[in-house]
DNA sequence: TATTGCCCCATTGTCCGACAATGGGTCAAT
DNA sequence: ATTGACCCATTGTCGGACAATGGGGCAATA
């Protein structure tokens, strides 16, 4: 139908601008077939979990061979829509964190995204999960934020389990906000911003901070504090600028790859 | 050279856990190629705008079938890290908003995002463009904002494109901050959640305050009032939540897709 | 000189048919 | 209830084949 368009809108292109016709499009048989089941999903006509017809059902269906069937179905599987459930038949399933993200950071990457970038945007959107956080947080995140500190605690002489403990603090967080769209907006941080933290945890041994504003942050959340837990968030945030600048580290150059893509 | 040989015996999985062997991967061929290739261009190995070899090249290089390699293709396409140049060849791209901004809304449609999530999301990033902006305008962005307005000016009387140039602005907004995370942040705003606006424009015709709100705001960035511009940004994001309620939308109900013209 | 028409060829999009590997299922034997 | 043998559906991969299309060159033409 209508996969390649950006826009909407059936006249193409600026009729009234250089060039007065648009190149009209025809776009090949993969991309039909693959635009139409990603419609079949997002619509709900196939639901999550679901299981999609097998490849040469698909193929003759639509009128196509297995090969054709076979491109359109990478297309899906690279957004995450759908993936193998046991090894063997493909089902629908509910696209987020490996998915989007991995494109997602994959972007930022080739744009150069600089730690300042990032920076900038865990200032605005880490002291305002903190600010949801309160209204809606509930026992068993609680839990898990206590846990999660108790990690931290025991994570002073171990740089790389101090990293992980911090990123999943922040993402915890998140989570209690429930907030769906929130957490695939801050995906950027916890692949790309908090992973460039390391060197300042290995050369500064900032262990003792992050716990002490960790908890600031969740005292304040779970006695229903918002403004005191956006103001710490938000401190907790320029602490960790102050350490990069402090590490010497690069905060305007371009943050490197993650390391375990594999 | 040896296709059929696929069982490079990594080891895989923590050994010492619930489940003493973790299932080893053996990831099949087009993945793998497709890896190979994303990790050249991500490793800048091939840069931007640069033409990758023809599919049968590649074929013989991997020492796999093209049909093998248009899958691993196809994976990589959807990321938006390579496209078609001239409809012909494969060139290496700079992906961003089509690219990874598809993948992210459809992630939001399939976990049901509603409205709500959004705008909260829109409360801590649009505020924040306002204020960056200022730092970081220049003349060009200026006199883009300026057009914009005078575009909205005429706009009073056709609510669609009051509603495209509302999404202008504000992505003009965030565009004058240079900052290239941030827009990719904000993309899911674009594309969900301005959008999802349509009927209250239809309904409310809020223009009139529409355009007050942008023309301070752009009055604040354009004086450098940092304090100002995010100020009245989140206002005119509280509008943006009145005028829902208003036309008595579903503020909680999972925001729809993507409109269809025909 | 600039345009048109024609031929050649590289490359993609699509098709066909084929086969090994693998996991799931059934059913009998233990 | 577990084990083993067997069959079958499905995927992953292969190899080759062909039409369509666009590009480049080159000659004929205006």
């Amino acid at each position: 139908m209508e996969p390649r368009q950006a826009h909407p809108p059936g006249m193409e292109g600026n009729p009234v601008n250089g060039a007065p016709f648009a190149p009209l499009k025809r776009p090949p048989a993969y991309l039909q077939v693959s635009e139409r089941i990603r419609a079949a999903i997002l619509g709900g006509q196939i639901p999550a979990g679901e299981l999609l017809p097998t490849e040469t059902e698909l193929a003759t269906q639509f009128g196509v061979t297995r090969s054709t069937v076979r491109e359109a179905i990478r297309l899906l599987e690279q957004g995450g829509l759908i993936g193998r459930a046991d090894r063997k038949r493909l089902a629908v399933r509910l696209p987020s964190l490996e998915s989007a993200s991995r494109s997602i950071s994959a972007a930022m990457q080739m744009h150069r995204v600089t730690f300042k970038d990032l920076w900038e945007i865990s200032m605005g959107l880490e002291p305002l999960a903190a600010r949801l956080a309160c209204a809606t947080i509930d026992a068993a995140h609680i839990a898990l934020l206590e846990a999660n500190l108790q990690r931290t605690r025991a994570a002073f002489d171990n740089d790389e389990e101090m990293l992980e403990a911090e990123i999943e603090f922040h993402d915890l967080v998140a989570r209690a906000t429930r907030n769906h769209a929130l957490l695939l907006a801050r995906e950027p941080l916890n692949l790309l911003f908090y992973p460039a933290y390391r060197p300042v945890i290995e050369r500064l041994k900032p262990g003792k901070r992050i716990l002490e504003s960790h908890q600031k942050i969740f005292e304040a959340i779970r006695r229903n504090d918002p403004d005191t837990a956006a103001e710490w968030a938000e401190k907790h945030m320029r602490d960790f600028r102050r350490g990069i600048l402090m590490a010497k580290l690069d905060f305007e150059g371009p943050v490197e790859a993650a390391r375990n893509p594999a």
